[in-house]
Formats: structure tokens, C-alpha cells, sequence
DNA sequence: GAAATAGTGTCTCTTAGACACTATTTC
DNA sequence: GAAATAGTGTCTAAGAGACACTATTTC
């Protein structure tokens, strides 16, 4: 267990009633997801980036440019997860919290004074930014069927093979090969590209690129609407 | 388009930075789906059940005793559907405002003041509080599957017409009978009771009731989780 | 050639959806 | 018997998952 932020420091910031709007940044990072935070300094708690949220600027505005700014970079994909309010949970003080999660391509850089964390491996973290962290997770998987999730956190030309990386990554599962190549195909998600890239030993992969055809999400069948 | 508030009754509430708790009570009522509101009197607006939210409370309490002191009975299922701050559009004038669905079973009578009205047919809500019906909506479809989201819309016991009434009703579209019913065999979710109910014409209906015997959520197959 | 990774062809088993029924009630 | 609703048996086509391959690279 790491030290909780310094009372005094979250006392200072807190105003009548202030809300938190707090980002979790995700990306994939070989077999592993991973989070953007920031190292406490001299002692004090790990922190996902937050800020105090201003009552007039829309949440959908003030998200995507708070987490340009924090991330050098436009993300490649953010949803709102919602509002919580555990107390003393936050480092802020703040009474309520909004967070959003975030994704980014694989490969991105941490800005100065951030670094990427494995979801799995979270310490010292605020009990409230820990939850959001969990529900993050939970958004990514929930809608990577229906949001281009996967392919936001790649490059735009990637394998097959790195993106049932990160498909299984998401589900936390393996997948067959055969299948996934095949879902993928009659889904006609992705386009070949003519480039191919060697890594080490082995076949060299087919380069891909996100090019969706058909609508998402429409032939759901009976049986995964209904039941489990 | 019906009136908005009186800015007069808003300005009223408004605190330095209030939060709003609202409420999308949601339930079946034959082949609509319906929202409980608040006709707004001499003139007024219509409203969703809203209260001013208390930073000392945990949202996930509030809510439910909200939703408790708001419909006469505790609700059958709740859940959180999301923050949102557009401007000017909510009753209260409250900065931000956080909803909740919650459901009832068919049949539940509306408390004095109140009323159902179908979520196809809402006019003069405000602004905020009309995204927060649509996406209220768009919640329990998506959970539908999760969680006994169909099952809390009926009575304890139901006959599976009603069941797959209910869910066309959630999924906006029309299910094939015998696939339905295989697909709820299959899953294990519900047991035969020994009454029957006889309506009108036809046959009678065997009453069934919710008793899941297998975990929910397992065995999605590789395909839906891949593509759409 | 060995090892490693990419990519494919075929088989089987499950099941969604369609169709066509049977069953039991009211009128 | 007609009409209406409840409930079932069977067929077919699609596709998920398994298996066993072939292909192309580095060492």
C-alpha cells in the first residue's frame, strides 16, 4: 500500500462544492493495459490526471481537451464513465467526480512527470480513482463491440496478429485464430494493405488498415440478446 | 414544444455550483415503454423526478431511497446512466446533473401527481432531462443482457409471452417465437411454475419465474465479441 | 534444418431462424 | 367450428472452434 494524498493539499482545493473531472488514459502495451498516471512527488500519492471542473464548459468539450493536454495529443477514442462520489476517495477533495476513459495508439509516449501503470498493478492510487480505473476497464470492454476500440489503440496500419493482441487484451481472454480471422473477414472491418512488416524471426505479416463496411452492430442474433 | 421553467423558480435553486440527481423511472405497459414524469402545473413544465444533490450521500444510497420516495416502492432494478452539464437545460439550473434508470414492474400505479408517459411521446421535458430518457434507454438495452433487466419489468411470476413482449419492447424489434424460447431453455434463466393463466382467448399460459441457474455473461462467442 | 510466426482449408457441432404443425381456450 | 393464443418438432444454413496443415522468415 503506498501513503494517501496529504490532507492538507486536498483541504486547500476544495471549493463549496467542487466536482473532479478525472481521466483514465488507457493504452496497450505488448500483453499488458496500461494507465496514464502521475507519480506522486516526494512521497505523495499516485494520481490520474484530474482537474477541477468548470460548470460551463460541456463535459464532452472539456474532456477531450483535457486529455489533449495531458497527453501532448488528441485521444484516439473517449466515453464518459461516470459519476461517483465515495467520500474522501479523491485526491481533489472534490465531492463528486466525473470520469472519462480514453484511449490511446500503442507506442505513445508518457508526457514529463507521467507514466504508464498496468491496470492490474495499481498502487497507492485514491480509493475513488481506483473504482474509476475498474469501471474504465469495464467501458472498454462493454463497447469494443460497437466502438472501434481495438483499432483506436493501434496504429492506423497494424497485423492481425497485434490486433487479437489487443482483443484479447480487452476480453482478458484468448481467442482462436482461425475464428477471429474469419469474424473479422465477413465483418469487413479491415482493408490489406500492400505493405508487410518482418519482426524477428518468422513470416512476415500483411499490414491492415480500420476500414469498416458494413454497420456495426446490427445482426446481433437472438441468443446474445437474450440470455447471459 | 411545451414551456421551460420559469427562469424565476430556477434561479431560485441554484446554488453556487448545485448537482442534480435525476430520475428515469422506467416501465412495460403493453407494447410501449414508459417514463414516469412530473406534469408541470399551470403551465409549468413537464419533469423528471429530480432532487438536489447532497455531497454527503453516496450516489448509489441516494438514488435508491430517491427512487423509493418517488415511486411509492422501492425500484425493481437501478443503475447509473451518467453525468451531463449541458447548459441551461435542466429545471433545477443545477451546473451538473447525474441520472439513474430504475425500473418497475408492469401494472405499478403511478404516485399522486405523477404519471407514465411513453418514451416515443415526451414533450416539454427540458433540455438535459430529454438526453437523459434517450439515454436511459439506450442503458437497459445494453444491460439487458447482464442483467435481469426484462425480468424486474414483470411481476415475479410472468408467462413467457410477456417475457418476449418485454424484450422486443427493450430491443425495439421483434423476436422469433420458438428461437426465444429455446435460447431462454438454454440459458437456464427461468423455471415453470405449476399455475396457469388464461387471458381472454387462447390456450392458457404456463407462469414461469426468474431462477438463473447459470452464471450470466459467459459464453459470448468469439464472433460477437469481435465484430459490429 | 530448426524454430518461430503468419496464414489457410476442412470438418464437426451448435444453433438461429423458418416453417409447419399440435394444444387449449373463448366465442 | 372459427378465431385466438400457447407451445413444439424438424429442417436448413451459418458459423464457431478444433485440427492440421502450408508459407515465409531468422538463426
Amino acid at each position: 500500500m503506498a501513503e494517501r494524498p496529504r490532507p492538507s493539499a486536498a483541504r486547500a482545493l476544495r471549493g463549496p462544492a467542487t466536482s473532479s473531472l478525472d481521466l483514465v488514459c488507457c493504452a496497450a502495451a505488448g500483453r499488458q493495459l496500461v494507465v496514464l498516471v502521475q507519480p506522486g512527488a516526494r512521497g505523495t500519492a499516485t494520481t490520474l490526471p484530474w482537474m477541477v471542473l468548470n460548470p460551463a464548459s460541456a463535459l464532452e468539450v472539456a474532456s477531450v481537451r483535457f486529455a489533449r493536454e495531458r497527453c501532448g495529443r488528441a485521444p484516439a477514442w473517449i466515453a464518459q464513465v461516470g459519476a461517483s462520489n465515495e467520500g474522501r476517495g479523491h485526491p481533489s477533495g472534490a465531492a463528486l467526480s466525473v470520469s472519462f476513459v480514453a484511449v490511446l495508439p500503442e507506442g505513445t509516449r508518457p508526457p514529463v512527470g507521467m507514466m504508464w501503470a498496468a491496470v492490474t498493478d495499481l498502487e497507492g492510487l485514491a480509493p475513488r480513482q481506483q473504482a474509476m480505473v475498474t469501471a474504465a476497464v469495464l467501458v472498454l470492454r462493454d463497447r469494443m463491440d460497437i466502438a472501434p476500440i481495438a483499432f483506436r489503440m493501434l496504429a492506423a496500419e497494424f497485423t492481425l496478429s497485434e490486433l487479437q493482441r489487443v482483443y484479447e487484451l480487452l476480453l482478458g481472454r484468448g481467442l482462436h485464430k482461425a475464428s477471429f480471422r474469419r469474424a473479422l473477414e465477413s465483418a469487413s472491418l479491415v482493408e490489406a494493405t500492400d505493405s508487410w512488416r518482418s519482426e524477428g524471426r518468422g513470416r512476415p505479416a500483411q499490414l491492415f488498415r480500420y476500414a469498416p463496411r458494413k454497420r456495426r452492430g446490427v445482426k446481433r442474433s437472438v441468443r446474445f440478446e437474450l440470455l447471459r
